[in-house]
DNA sequence: ACAAAAGTGTTGTACGTACACCCATGA
DNA sequence: TCATGGGTGTACGTACAACACTTTTGT
């Protein structure tokens, strides 16, 4: 730290920081019974990049912390408060935007039953897998978003936090191929995830269809992902 | 993005930018024949914690990118140059620092024939095992560090980078064990690796101790460690 | 000749995959 | 009773850990 706080202070100098959070939860198509991964995004009202699709997002506040101004102006754009948030990645090129913006890119998951469906102002559900041409660098922020959320399913139980407090394996199973974009052998993944000590079997079952399935809640004693030495650091 | 730029840039708010880099390399133990992970810090010549050592680093400019900012204070402060960089994490808890700053973190490797031992001014190398107590919240950010090398040491063949061209597999090994803190079988791990596709045989054997070890070179096709779509992005 | 590191062979276990098969329910 | 998804059993292949063994050098 060879210069003076007021040396960067300097107009010419400014850099400001920004939060923004890819969230993504999973939809059922309305014709199919297959899941979809899906984002909401944020119609810019001015400019930069006025009219295009964004990450909701804002600027970071000098008196809170990168998670909770994540959290925070994803709630004041979208109305939304995620089940699990963690951070992606900082974007910091000098031509990303017009001024020099670094952003702080969170990336989030949301329940089946915490979609609050209240339409917001300028805010809009997209199939992760087909988006339009959003502002900034914003597309390959979510493909990097994607690859994050594929990786780190196969090594933790991540995709849990997609789902509500009881489900049956063959949801689980139908997160996992959203996710992953293939079939999983039903009785393989039972097998795995019935070993993997994650999951609590209870007495209710889900019928309506054919043989009825047993529902499981998480164990809440395994956490989601394993971030090493950070817990709900910034 | 709610506020307007000349709101963001108002005193109260600010909130500067900095980059650190954490970089780790191997020595040899002078007693024992083990390797230890070291890491170079700085002593601050100015508060806050002036006189506390800290990892190299410095404001960024509003003119290059956040690698580029990475490597140029690792530059200035140490004299090195890493053979390999990735980002680490954004640290950005408000009370971090007596201003606010949020600190962009990156890890670096350095290569055995890399270290110019040139001794500049006020560096001092450090076993990463046993550190004194760090300046604002470094302790936390090189423990953090630590936990993603060993990690990625696991599932991808970044040990590489911390020898020089040519190696012998106990070279490679001895990389690893000081890296886990494992003895490792010395059959089994000349079969992972020579099974991996990361190693090219050549022609040439290490000798002077018992029987000789051919010395073998990395295949430059291969990645050092998978960072998925983000290549030498900021 | 002997010690010690280089390098090879063999075996057991764990785990993922493929797939045959039985079970329970709605229609 | 039949179709369908729930759930169990089993066999095969790969990967890795453990460890016995052979090879090649310096002393």
């Amino acid at each position: 730290m060879t210069r003076t706080a007021s040396e960067a202070l300097s107009p010419a100098d400014a850099i400001r920081v920004a939060v923004s959070t890819v969230i993504f939860t999973l939809r059922r198509l309305p014709g199919s019974d297959a899941f979809q991964v899906v984002l909401p995004l944020v119609r810019r009202t001015r400019d930069p990049h006025e009219g295009q699709w964004a990450l909701p997002g804002g600027w970071l506040d000098a008196t809170e912390g990168l998670a909770a101004a994540a959290s925070r102006t994803l709630g004041e754009t979208t109305g939304l408060s995620p089940s699990y948030l963690e951070q992606l990645y900082a974007f910091g090129a000098v031509d990303r935007s017009p001024t020099r913006v670094v952003s702080i890119v969170y990336w989030a998951l949301l329940r089946a039953d915490e979609i609050t469906d209240s339409t917001v102002e300028n805010v809009s559900w997209f199939d992760a897998a087909s988006l339009p041409s959003l502002a900034f660098d914003h597309n390959e922020i979510v493909e990097y978003a994607l690859w994050r959320l594929r990786n780190k399913v196969g090594y933790s139980r991540i995709a849990h936090g997609l789902l509500a407090d009881e489900f049956t394996l063959a949801d689980l199973r139908e997160v996992y191929e959203a996710i992953l974009g293939r079939r999983l052998d039903p009785a393989n993944f039972r097998r795995q995830v019935e070993n993997s000590g994650t999951l609590i079997p209870t007495d209710r079952f889900r019928t309506g269809s054919h043989r009825p399935a047993r529902l499981y809640r998480y164990n809440q004693d395994v956490e989601l992902a394993d971030r090493g030495p950070l817990d709900a650091r910034d």
